[in-house]
DNA sequence: TGTACATCAGTGAACGCGCGTTCACTGATGTAC
DNA sequence: TGTACATCAGTGAACGCGCGTTCACTGATGTAC
């Protein structure tokens, strides 16, 4: 990475820890553009040429990992069945997006009451999981629509969501591991989870 | 109801209308408060009285409907098994949202290009959730914050989106049965679309 | 190793625009007696 | 059945505010020879 580059990430996280620390300070509503180019000692109009809007700034972090499910999952071995890979890929997922907790619910917390950045997540989440079907839909060598890679993609950031919500709410440290155990334990008997569709009334 | 709620109801019907039809003439983002106000033949203020903002206009029918998973759950017989309760709630659920299929594809088409009421969306979903978590807590007797429960309302949304996917995107006339019955038919064999957590690696 | 040029991060000030708020008001509908 | 008052939907115009855009520019970094 040549200076150039180096100077541009640093500008980039700047921009990124000034929104958070002023969302925190006053809430992510009462912070303007204005503020941000200020902490992070631009001008406003270099905050425009990095990002689009206010609230990707915040969001960027969680931008940046938006294919890791699925570069996860092709990552698995072929011989490996469809569920093993996911759970894989779901693991790591859930350890990369881990690697920095503090950070990670410090932008959370922002969250709940940003209903800007927020629907930038749903997108991401949206992103990740397109992405995923993509790759399921190649390894089993169907079509991205068919309904089964649809679920089990769908199942997959149903299940990351979960367990990221529950690591959060989690009132001490949270322990991505034994969140994950109890998952796995609780997810061996989906059956009775799963809602079961009664079968069709004619009308 | 008398006179005056009759009114009311109009004039907020007629709002929503104004910014679906404003939406699909020039695009959502293109869309004044003020143009909504003039098609719907009422003041600005007027339109301030009923909606907190702009996009909370578009979602309207959505938001009324946000209680309608958890309802249907809790109506159903005690002696039902929790996944059977599940699966009637979730197919009167897609029924009552597919009473008006139009609508509904008309709305759904903005949403892909109006990332406000988008989020909105999201926070709807989330309250669906929400409130079917706690039906499904109480009747087992259990928190709310039981990750059975946590997972159950999870997976019940999580294909309620699926399914309302499948149906918007469906080429031909949205066909609500047929595509529950390929859900159903799936969902019979969800153990291998589940990730399958691997066992727990000490670090 | 130096020179000449290309690239690109950053500047700062001005601006248009629409959202959402506010306020004192009118007139229709509802209700109490 | 009528009267007097309360309630509430609707008005319209003015306003503050912050977002995001624009533009011509500077100076540091990168590259070709």
């Amino acid at each position: 990475m040549g200076l150039r580059e180096l100077k541009a990430e640093r500008t980039r996280a700047s921009l990124h820890t000034a929104v958070l620390e002023l969302a925190e300070e006053r809430g992510y509503e009462a912070v303007t553009v204005e503020q941000v180019a200020d902490r992070a000692e631009v001008g406003v109009s270099t905050l425009y040429r990095y990002f689009p809007n206010k609230d990707a700034i915040l969001l960027d972090p969680v931008e940046r990992d938006v294919g890791v499910l699925a570069a996860a999952f092709r990552a698995r071995p072929a011989a490996e069945t469809e569920d093993v890979a996911l759970g894989h890929a779901l693991t790591h997922f859930l350890t990369a997006a881990s690697a920095d907790p503090v950070r990670l619910g410090r932008l959370r917390a922002q969250l709940d009451h940003a209903p800007g950045p927020r629907a930038r997540l749903w997108d991401l989440w949206n992103q990740q999981r397109a992405l995923l079907e993509e790759a399921i839909a190649e390894r089993a060598g169907t079509s991205p629509t068919d309904l089964r890679v649809a679920l089990a993609a769908h199942l997959t950031t149903t299940v990351a969501q979960l367990v990221l919500d529950r690591q959060r709410d989690a009132v001490d440290e949270p322990a991505l591991g034994d969140v994950l155990d109890e998952v796995a334990r609780v997810l061996e008997a989906t059956a009775t989870l799963v809602p079961r569709l009664p079968p069709r009334q004619d009308t």
